[in-house]
DNA sequence: ATTGGAATTGCAATCGTTTGCGGGTTCGAT
DNA sequence: ATCGAACCCGCAAACGATTGCAATTCCAAT
């Protein structure tokens, strides 16, 4: 069943001559003759040779391949993400590795570890909820190009690809006043993140801007984004003696269970709360109401991630300076604001 | 910047012994003592050292890599398959490669040639929509274990995990007649994917076994199953002149687009036209009416899958006779067919 | 006929690790 | 004092491909 390849040696022997000819033959090298080089491929095409990509990436010292670390597969968000990878990825000749660290700090260290020890070539990566400490990062990135994505550090001193969490929050906030919402929740994120930090200062600042004050009751933690979480924050929000008549949700899961919470209480969105997301999950569209929500560009994030780490790992003289790259977010206005005037 | 990474040679250097008997420590072969282990671990520790896969791979002639071929990473379903695979695959030592097909045939036969290169130790894959045509299949199945899922054909003689579509289709089918509905469309998916031909077969053979009629008007191909093409089929339904109160879909997209058919035509879902869909993608038990519709357990699937690729990989003796994993479907009920008797 | 130089090709080392085999040392037993 | 058995360890080849340098061939020019 299992044949033996076929090798460079093989291919030598049955022509009579050495390996490196063959070699050279194959990739064109100009020492060799035209007739040579016409039998050598011919040879090659009949036995269905294949060159050892192993042995060819430890001669090389390159793998032609890039390590993604992402926090969760089953994710809208980032299987657009890892989509717009790997199109750029497989279109420049690379190949992709991933690990998901299902949001463990733990298994983040780990699966960096282990990707360096593939020696892949470089590095795409976005961290974990969990993770505050950046040192198995910094390893990497002494090692090989690395190119976050969404969630970011100022720790580490290498290219990122982020969207404007700032002004997304700030265009759905102003959405929610410009529709007579004004007193406006929030369902924050993890706070060690910094797209959930922007997106509670655009926020804030919106309301700020608008002269509407900012209420402490009115920012409930939603840390790990599940609809459990927005329902049970939603129902605290109903219940306090001054309730918002509107949520600015860190994600759209959390809004989504908000939503529950606000329709259980026999309250109309978008006339009695109004509600806005992050994300736009592909859900948000068909629920109903339909999520009013930011979206975020998963895959034109994937491919750029992609083509700076790849322009990174081809850079010919110095390695280039880290850039950052912002990518605009866009307001989504559905249903659930849409409020009838 | 980018260190250069130590090697066996540097630490033998280093001790002032000979590579092979650090190789030999580091591997805890018994020919060594127990005092040079400690000297070469403690130094190897010392200096961070850490093997060259790449090197060990070429010696063993093994990468512990799995490749995984998909046709579309956004869609729920198949990221919840790989999400399968990557946990066990990590828990038993394996990396994880992967491309996706976009369902195009040619980026298939592409892509299988490419992990053959990679030399990756085994295969799970799923078809894309356009092939019938499996020569390069059979190449891989040639060299390396490989497992299919989900989209499969007898052409193949390999290992299988698949759900049971037939009975799937069945129970829904039952379900819709139990709840008193008798004129039952069928959205139909591609006829080149058993999946599809199981699921009408299931449908068809159940209208038969309770003395329904099966009516060539009824099925409509929604082959892409997508929402458009789910919305264009139900507005031809509707139109017939003895039109179906309800439907069967081959996927919950396409059930998602003849939802909205119904409801723009100002017919009630699940009085005037029940309705049930199959996958059980997330947003279905979001949307409204939630949609009823069969489960098919994705994260169970990959592991099965990724399981029985390593069983037949790490095989001592023969390589073992191919089996077929089928894994049972659920119908979650919901509102889409809870009639009001 | 001799030499020069261009055109081809081969030798051998290299990438980092593993492993069969053989060589050396130590120690106890006779 | 000698022998053999453990016990450790090193030599060198191997995995498959690439490449600097040297070697060979061939042909034309002197």
């Amino acid at each position: 069943m299992k044949k033996s390849a076929v090798t460079i040696k093989d291919l030598a022997k049955e022509l009579g001559i050495s390996p490196s000819t063959v070699s050279r033959a194959l990739n064109d090298h100009p020492d060799i003759s035209v007739e040579t080089k016409k039998e050598v491929n011919d040879l090659a095409k009949r036995l269905n040779y294949e060159p050892n990509v192993v042995a060819q990436n430890l001669r090389s010292q390159k793998t032609h391949t890039i390590g993604v670390i992402i926090p969760e597969i089953v994710h809208f968000f980032f299987s657009t993400v890892i989509s717009g990878i790997e199109e750029v990825a497989y279109n420049a000749g690379y190949t992709v590795m991933f690990c998901q660290t299902s949001e463990s700090y733990e298994r983040e260290v780990k699966d960096t570890k282990a990707l360096l020890n593939q020696r892949i070539d470089g590095m795409i990566a976005s961290f974990s909820k969990e993770t505050t400490n950046f040192d198995h990062f910094k390893e990497v990135a002494n090692k090989i190009p690395l190119v976050l994505f969404d969630r970011e550090t100022d720790d580490l001193d290498v290219s990122k690809v982020i969207v404007d969490d700032y002004y997304g929050a700030a265009i759905a906030t102003q959405h929610l006043i410009d529709q007579g919402y004004s007193k406006i929740a929030h369902l924050a994120g993890p706070e060690n993140l910094i797209i959930s930090a922007e997106r509670k200062r655009g926020y804030e600042e919106t309301l700020s801007k608008n002269n509407l004050r900012i209420t402490p009751e009115y920012i409930l933690p939603c840390f790990k984004g599940t609809m459990d979480e927005g329902y049970h924050a939603m129902k605290r929000l109903i219940d306090l003696p001054n309730r918002p008549d509107a949520v600015f949700a860190n994600n759209d899961m959390a809004a989504y269970g908000a939503m529950k919470a606000i329709k259980d209480e026999g309250l109309n969105i978008p006339n009695d709360i109004g509600i806005t997301g992050f994300s736009n999950w592909q859900f948000s569209s068909l629920i109903d109401p339909q999520l009013t929500t930011v979206a975020q560009p998963g895959v034109e994030m994937g491919r750029a991630a992609a083509r700076r780490l790849i322009l990174e790992l081809e850079a010919k003289n110095e390695t280039p300076k880290p850039t950052t790259q912002v990518l605009k977010t866009d307001l989504i206005i559905r249903e659930s604001t849409r409020k009838e005037k």
